[in-house]
Order: C-alpha cells, then structure tokens, then sequence
RNA sequence: GCGCCCGUAGCUCAGUUGGAUAGAGUGUUGGUUUCCGAAGCCAAAGGUCACAGGUUCGAAUCCUGUCGGGCGCGCCA
C-alpha cells in the first residue's frame, strides 16, 4: 500500500470509528491486500474485532463503519463481505500518483526511518582464519550483508562486523599444519597432525613462508603469524569478489591482550554464578535455561570459547549497539543460550533476548544433477570463490538469499548460469534492462528520449487492469521492504522482485509500450521507469547489479 | 534419550504474525500469438497444509502428542 494511500484511508476510517466506538484507539485499524482481486483493493478487518466488545455482529459494525465515512474522491466503491470485512475499491487516479512517489524519491523509494539513527551492529561470516571462505560463509555473507542493507534502509546506523577467531586450538593446529607441510619441502621427515588442514592451500602458505624466510623455519609463533596473515588476506579478496565491506574487524586475540576476557571472568565470578569443581570453574548455565552448566576455565587453565565470545558480546553492548542481530550455522544453535546466559550473569543492564540470532541452514551444491563436494584448493568442501568463478557474484548473492535462512538449501549450478526465465536472477536483471531498451527503442523510433518528458507525463491513460496491478504492486514495495527488516528475511525481498519481473514481463509482452497514441505512450513510458527503479532499489538491496544491457 | 529447526500442488518454494474459496513459479494439458526481444498471451487440471487431538466466531499459522527429516548435545571452536 503507498503512504499517500495509506494516509488517506487511515484518516477516513480514523474519523468512522470515533462515530461507531470512540473508545476504540485508532490502533487497531488494520487494512490489507485481499490475496483475491475480485475482492478489492484492499480490505479493512476493523469490524471483526470491534464485534466483540460493541456486542454486535460484525456485518452490522461494517454497515455502521460505511455510514459514518467521509465522503473520498479516491474511493472508488465499499462493499461488507464474508464474516464482516470492509472491501475497499480505489479509483485509478488514487493508484497512478505512485509514480509521482516513485520519482521524486528516486534511489530512496522504499527507505524509512523507524531505526531514528540507532546503532545497529550485525555479525556474520566470522571465520576462522583457518581456510578459505566455504559456501556456508557464502550464505551468511549474502545474508548478513542484505540484512544490514535492509536495516540501513529502514533507518538504523548499521555497523557490518566480522568476528576472527584468532586465539583458539584451531589456529595453533593452522600453525602446526603449515610448519609440516614447510618441513616436507625442506626435505625434512615430519608426521602430519592428526587434526590438521589438509587443504592445498596449506601447502601454497608453506610455500610462500619459506620464501620469505629461507631456510630457517623460525619458531610456531612467527608461522602462525604468517598463515593467519596470509589467510586473512585471501578471505578479504574472495568477500571483495562477493561485493561486501566490513566496518570492522574484531580480532579474538584482543581480547585477552586487552585483559577483557579476565575482567570478563571476574565480572561472572562477582556475580556468583559461578562453582568450581573438579579443578575447573563453571557457570550455571542452567539458571538461564541451558540444560547442563558450562565450564568457563578447564583444569588446564584455559578459558573455553563461549568466554571471550561473552566478553566480546559485552564489548557490543558497551560500544553503544542497542541493537545486535548475529548471522550464523545453524549447528552453532547451541552457543545462543550459553552466551546469552553469560551476558545476564554478568548484570550490566543487557535486556534478555540480547543479542539476536539468524540462523541459517546448510547449503549442498548441485552440478549436473550430482552434487559437489569437493574444491582443488580446499580440499573438502565448495568454496565461495569456486562458486562465483562458476556463476558469478550475482547469481550467487541473489540465489543464497532467495529462500528463508531456515530452510536447507540447494544451489543449483545449472539453474544459476542458465539463462532462462526459470532462473529468477536473470528474470528480475533481464526485466531492468528491458525498461532501459524500450526507452533506447522510444528514440529510434523518434521520440524525444528526454526522461523528463516521460517525467511531466499525464498519468491518468493508465487504467489497464495490468497496468493497475503494476501500479499497486511498487506500491507495496515499501511494506515490503519493512517487513523483510522487521523480520530479517530478505528473502522477501528475492520474491518481490520475481513477483514485479514476472507482472512486467507480461504486460510487456502483451500491451505495446511504444503505442502512436501520443499520451498513453508517456504514461506507460512512466510505468515502466517508475518500475526499473524499484528494481533497481530492490536488487542494490540484495548486493545484485541492475544491468542496463544483457 | 534430550534440545533447537523443519514437514504446504508432480517439482522448487511463498504465505503480510489467527482471517474470506491456502498462493506464485516451473512442469502437464488445451487454445492463441507474423507486433518494441517468442524468454509471449489465455485457460484448465493439480491440495486431507505429515498425522491425531485441543484452544475460538475463524487455525497452514497457537498448545499437546505421534511419525518423518536436518542440526546440536566436549574441560573443541
């Protein structure tokens, strides 16, 4: 529904209902889209719910909400249906002032301001240096990064971060790997660890090591300095690739230089929620619904992971994020609790479902019916860069947003390099770039090709019932792009986009845009600029370029 | 065994927080189309929303149980 619209039916029902009920809050108006088109443009639910407290039946309530409402220029007819709703008919010209909308809001058609400016920080790749990004990275990257965009479009202060893990077992078993793999090339016997990385990769870092150093290996800690370097750097050019930027990057290992994860410790201890037993300390996790308490410090005098990642959280919530959403696997559903847990027992004010969590399912690749399993680099898994090498950067963004982050998901290799309307990438672009021909085509056939013309155009030509669709479907884009915000799904957004494709295709391929009628062709010229817009503002949402020509 | 997530058309999936006859795309079938790109248009068929109860004016949606699938249950991260 566009605001213009909206405004407008809120203030005549706003005026009803004092009539019927003043007691009633103007809160609970409700309209929506009927999913039938033979019921209206839209539909108001008010009379149902009024029903119950006014003690009367809800078809009564609608007569009585219809009697009271001020006279519309906009309305076009009122009917009560089924058990009590309220259709309400517009008129065309009622629908064609989106354009208008449209135009003068131009690359901000769709934004709003509901976040006032908060600072909003959103979590998400955060590997571990230890490899190359893998497709599950490629997801989060995807999802993490049209979150954000769709945050930022609704008015928060969005801060992207990625969160290394640099401190752990798994960097010294990197370090480990790499220092065997250099001593195989010195010619030197040595076992490979058991839990190592086997990745190819492994041996291009030794290879580059001993290049820097020569012979002499030096000690674990300058390899692990070297390999975590030199992994960092390939991950920032496969995210470049991807088209995602970070604001910052929080290293794992600041945390203990910086004293935060005793001070974190501390804090926990003072707060009494912790026992120590068996030579190790532990939190009672239990008190915040985790099914078994967690040990904190081992009887080694290590910390395990969920403590610096506490006291990173905590670093969240004192840097003034308000709002903190993380985008993770799925198989580290378990962490939630625990760090949740941790930043309760704590008690610095942090509210109860703090940080919020997307998690998302796995992702199988699909080739030629088979699936893929495998990369020469990495070894054992697909990684991101295999996938944009195959597909590239926009079909790999637009397809691993493209359905809920809960669900598992299967990419498909041959649908995404296919170039076919079954493939909804090339769909929605294909549509974009066919508004860009038309105008190309409006001035070899001897138009003015002046957008401004198009601009100054009377609207009121466009009453074709598909025109009329089109009209109200970029009507809906913001609400859209609100609800895919509110609820992290830009998965909402994917479909949109497949939706508007799909209504332009065919209005396209039935109704001539470049018709001798003179006004009707401005008008469906407007149409349809008002329509690549949206695209265009829907897909630079999603990380997806809107092509001009394909 | 316990916890979290999921189960919707032949297939891939939506479903606006409890609303009307459960929707798209694709596939199938029939018709149509010499035109800015035929990557078209129109129509039909296709469903016990996994199953069984419950809550209420009203349930795909909420609560309980059963079945089936994924993930997790370490002093690993």
């Amino acid at each position: 529904m566009s605001a213009a619209i909206r405004t407008h039916l809120y203030q005549l029902f706003t005026q009803a209902l004092a009539q019927v009920d003043p007691t009633q809050p103007p809160g609970i108006l409700d309209f929506e889209r009927p999913k039938q088109a033979s019921h209206g443009d839209y539909a108001c639910t008010v009379a149902m719910q009024l029903a119950r407290t006014l003690k009367t039946a809800p078809r009564k309530v609608a007569e009585q909400l219809i009697a009271a409402l001020p006279a519309s220029e906009w309305i076009e007819a009122l009917e009560i249906a089924g058990p009590g709703f309220i259709n309400i008919r517009m008129k065309a010209a009622a629908k064609q002032q989106i354009i208008r909308t449209v135009r003068e809001a131009g690359a901000d058609y769709g934004r709003a301001n509901v976040g006032h400016g908060t600072p909003v920080v959103v979590e998400f790749v955060s590997a571990n240096p230890t490899g190359p990004l893998h497709v599950g990275h490629g997801r989060q990257a995807a999802l993490g990064d049209a979150i954000s965009a769709l945050l930022e479009a609704q008015g928060y202060a969005v801060t992207r971060e990625f969160y290394y893990n640099d401190a752990g077992v798994q960097i010294r078993n990197l370090a480990i790997s790499v220092r065997a793999r250099a001593q195989e090339l010195l010619g030197v016997e040595a076992p490979f660890p058991e839990n190592g990385y086997h990745g190819e990769y492994i041996r291009e870092i030794a290879r580059a090591y001993l290049d820097e150093v020569g012979q002499d290996l030096g000690d674990l800690e300058s390899i692990r300095r070297f390999a975590v370097a030199a992994l960092r750097k390939e991950q920032d050019i496969d995210l470049q690739a991807f088209g995602v930027k970070f604001d910052n990057y929080y290293l794992e290992s600041s945390l203990y230089t910086d004293g935060r994860v005793d001070a974190t410790v501390q804090r926990l201890i003072d707060s009494g929620k912790t026992y120590e037993t068996e030579g190790a300390l532990w939190l009672k996790t239990t008190d915040y619904g985790d099914d078994k308490d967690r040990v904190m410090r081992k009887s080694d005098g290590g910390y395990t992971y969920f403590v610096p990642d506490v006291a990173y959280h905590i670093t969240k919530w004192e840097r003034g994020f308000k709002k903190a959403i993380n985008v993770q696997g799925s198989d580290h559903h378990s962490t939630i609790t625990r760090v949740r847990a941790g930043l309760q027992a704590v008690d610095v004010g942090i509210p109860q479902g703090y940080p919020d969590y997307v998690l998302h399912k796995m992702v199988t690749v699909m080739k030629g019916g088979e699936e893929v399993k495998i990369s020469k680099r990495a070894g054992s898994y697909v990684t991101v860069r295999d996938l944009i090498d195959e597909v590239g950067r926009d079909a790999v963004r637009f397809f691993l947003v493209s359905r809920k982050s809960d669900t598992e998901f299967v990419f498909d290799i041959d649908l995404a390099t296919s170039q076919t309307e079954e493939n909804p990438v090339y769909y929605v672009q294909y549509a974009h770039a066919r508004v860009c021909r038309v105008l190309e085509q409006w001035k070899v056939h001897g138009g003015s090709g002046d957008i401004a013309e198009v601009e100054s155009a009377d609207l009121a030509p466009l009453t074709h019932q598909r025109e009329l669709e089109l009209l109200a479907r970029i009507g809906d884009y913001p609400d859209v792009v609100a609800l895919a915000a509110r609820e992290y799904a830009p998965h909402q957004i994917a479909f949109y986009l497949r939706e508007l494709a799909g209504d332009f295709h065919s209005y396209y391929n039935a109704e001539r845009i470049l018709v001798d009628d003179e006004a009707l062709k401005l008008a469906r010229l407007a149409l349809i600029v008002a329509i690549r817009q949206v695209l265009a503002n829907g897909l630079a949402l999603l990380g997806v370029s809107a092509p001009e020509k394909m």
